[in-house]
DNA sequence: GAATCTGAGTCTTAATTTTGAACTTAGATA
DNA sequence: TATCTAAGTTCAAAATTAAGACTCAGATTC
């Protein structure tokens, strides 16, 4: 986990990472959002390029130049319980309130939430958990 | 979300709250550990603290003096399945390897893992989930 | 075909944060 | 009384970040 932390610690990456996660993808569309500094926003991205969380992809719409997007990766996208979990915390710990993000069934739209499930998949409450360290 | 992107996103803050999940408590302990200099431990632990994420509570081991201890609160505590959903993708996606901490039943000793589940608590493959802003 | 616009940067300087190391403090112990 | 320790402060030096001006290459406009 030292290593996710290192990825993660960092107040610009996060909020890059929950862009993205939102389909925004352009880096002056992020600049615009998040009003980061430019210098900060290149090194993020070239960051998480490098990390192999983000890819950077040509793209083109019709009767325009070619511009670069910045795209999760596989990897990046396997972030998403991770910040669906935050945004859960958040909601109940800090905003108190609904949080503006959530999952739902791609098909029927019911909301979905992260919750800790057993080998079978069957839920368990988190105070059943006890953390373990692994060899 | 933002709001949680500031509190989390700092590389300190995220190793000190994995101590703290960790059960180590104690400033110099922490210290040790983490290699933090003591003026941005110190820091940290006070934004943690005003934050409702930590609290610190004196405690005293027989025959030793009163100690300070940093404790998770209740919300500090909601911040765990974030944390496994964190060292799940580190191990499925940074370290390659199995992470060196995860859930298990507090009463059968079967391993937990983090999931997404519909209202019903049945899981639900990350592919079909769609995210939704909601109002 | 010269001038302009735009997305995506780079560069530079100033402000802020972090680091490391030394110093402080209060209670317990020798 | 002198010493030890956990848990801090304080301070100067180093590193990082911020803000804003500048660059550059491909379209577009005049």
């Amino acid at each position: 986990m030292a290593l996710a932390a290192e990825i993660l610690g960092d107040r610009w990456t996060l909020l890059i990472l929950r862009e993205a996660f939102y389909g925004v993808c352009r880096y002056d569309d992020m600049r615009e959002d998040l009003k980061a500094p430019r210098s900060t926003l290149t090194d993020r991205l070239n960051m998480l390029v490098a990390r192999g969380i983000l890819e950077k992809q040509p793209y083109q719409e019709a009767g325009d130049r070619v511009r670069r997007a910045y795209v999760l990766t596989e990897a990046g996208r396997g972030l998403a319980l991770t910040f669906l979990a935050l945004a859960q915390w958040g909601e109940a710990h800090v905003t108190g309130g609904a949080a503006p993000v959530g999952a739902a069934d791609r098909e029927t739209g019911a909301p979905l939430r992260v919750a800790l499930v057993d080998a079978n998949g069957a839920p368990v409450d988190l105070g059943r958990a006890a953390l373990r360290l692994r060899g």
